[in-house]
DNA sequence: CGCTTTTGTTGAACGCGTTCAAAACGGCGC
DNA sequence: GCGCCGTTTTGAACGCGTTCAACAAAAGCG
């Protein structure tokens, strides 16, 4: 029965398209969707590689294959939600001019997008937390979606209709990829029901931030922003040799 | 030869010192030493229960005897610097007054504490970062350490000849010490050589810290500070239930 | 001293993530 | 058809952290 199911797939039209579907990519997404599905049914811990194995109806070893190791396929949860919120952010940056309304949209889908996950959010930040893990935010291979990730909040600033210094607008969305880690942080520890506290650190804060650019607009306090920055730039690209490529 | 041993020791004068050592303590210590040695030797994933049940001399069920699991082993690190970090401090605090100074010998005492384990610091904040590890800065476990932490920030601030606002005054500690946490993420990820980087850090935000500080006893920014107080006022006693017992 | 209870100790056994040599498959030239 | 070679698949095996029923040693007690 299940043999027949080799040709059953459309032929492809010879070239045209550069089929990366070896036939295993088939397999791949099979052992990825029984993942991503036992975790969230049982949970990170409680889900085995056979277990995956078994359900998705092929050997232990042949999982391996394809991903490096189980955190590896954790790393697909990673960026299926940061797709998701990047489709959501959109939405709202398309709707709204306010800087203040861009930047809360922004972080509220977050929250919304991550949401679903909080139940082994820990273990995703534990393992975020590995200077060695793929899923660390400065490893190599989460560059990308740390790029998208900056990329968007730099749009946030730049599609707005308020109006900052240069040397600001061209810092700020590190600085604020950074405070939305921070908001994920608290929202990983965050016990409350619906996860209440994080929304309100992060519609109060959000605030903070807000005043705190437009009070570096003052001319005042321009050599406290200035010493921030230097500061910023200085150690960026430095962590971690991934940081500028 | 070994079975000698059991009585070699002094017989303890009955009833005067409430002893402790009911025999397994001496064990604890050994496993515990040989532990932390063989962490230091071969580096915590290197090293195993087996091998440290073996150089200790026991069996591995008697490891898990007096240690819940291989983290709570870490714990043991994580204690014994955070008690070296005290006793530099204090030594700071009792030499200098002016709060930049205080500060700073504080925040570099803890980067030199830490340094000589920077190579597990890894495993140390991966685990740390699990808001089910006893490790986690939140977690019930490790309150003491984290209230004695908090409890040196305020005599940082208090003992210094700068006077500060009550609300400030009372607030400031647990912002301290949020931020050296930060620093210390910082250094985990910090690849430099001699932890270069994260020192720079640390003493560039330790100046910008002081000026916020300094800011916000302007008037004019009273509300803003006021709002951030609230704000992290109103959020304490939330992420987890121990936080305020 | 003998007894019970508490404390300490053992090592086999379990289930897990991961590895790896070997096998099966699939397309391609002949 | 046959042989070849890279891709895919297998499952036994390894080493690990951890558990647990059983046992031994020490402490308390009459």
């Amino acid at each position: 029965m299940e043999d027949v199911v080799k040709t059953a797939e459309a032929p492809v039209p010879a070239g045209a398209v550069k089929t990366k579907t070896r036939k295993g990519e088939q397999t791949r997404a099979q052992i990825l969707d029984t993942a991503l599905r036992l975790f969230l049914e049982r949970g990170y811990e409680e889900t085995t590689m056979r277990g995956i194995a078994e359900e998705a109806g092929v050997a232990v070893g042949n999982a391996y294959y394809y991903f490096k190791s189980k955190e590896h396929l954790i790393q697909a949860f990673y960026e299926r939600t940061h797709h998701e919120h990047l489709a959501a952010s959109r939405e709202v940056l398309a709707r709204e001019r306010g800087l203040r309304e861009r930047l809360l949209g922004v972080m509220r889908a977050k929250l919304d997008t991550i949401a679903p996950y909080h139940q082994f959010a820990g273990i995703l930040f534990k393992t975020a937390a590995d200077p060695k893990s793929p899923l660390n935010p400065f490893s190599e291979e989460s560059l990308p979606v740390r790029q998208q990730a900056t990329d968007l909040f730099a749009e946030v600033v730049t599609g707005s209709d308020t109006r900052l210094t240069a040397e600001l607008t061209a810092e700020l969305p590190n600085l604020l990829w950074i405070y939305h880690m921070g908001i994920i942080l608290y929202w990983i520890h965050d016990k409350s029901p619906g996860s209440e506290k994080s929304y309100r650190l992060m519609e109060r804060s959000v605030k903070l931030v807000l005043r705190l650019v437009s009070l570096f607009q003052f001319p005042l306090l321009r050599p406290f922003l200035r010493e921030l920055l230097g500061m910023v730039a200085d150690l960026r690209g430095g962590t971690q040799e991934g940081l500028r490529p």
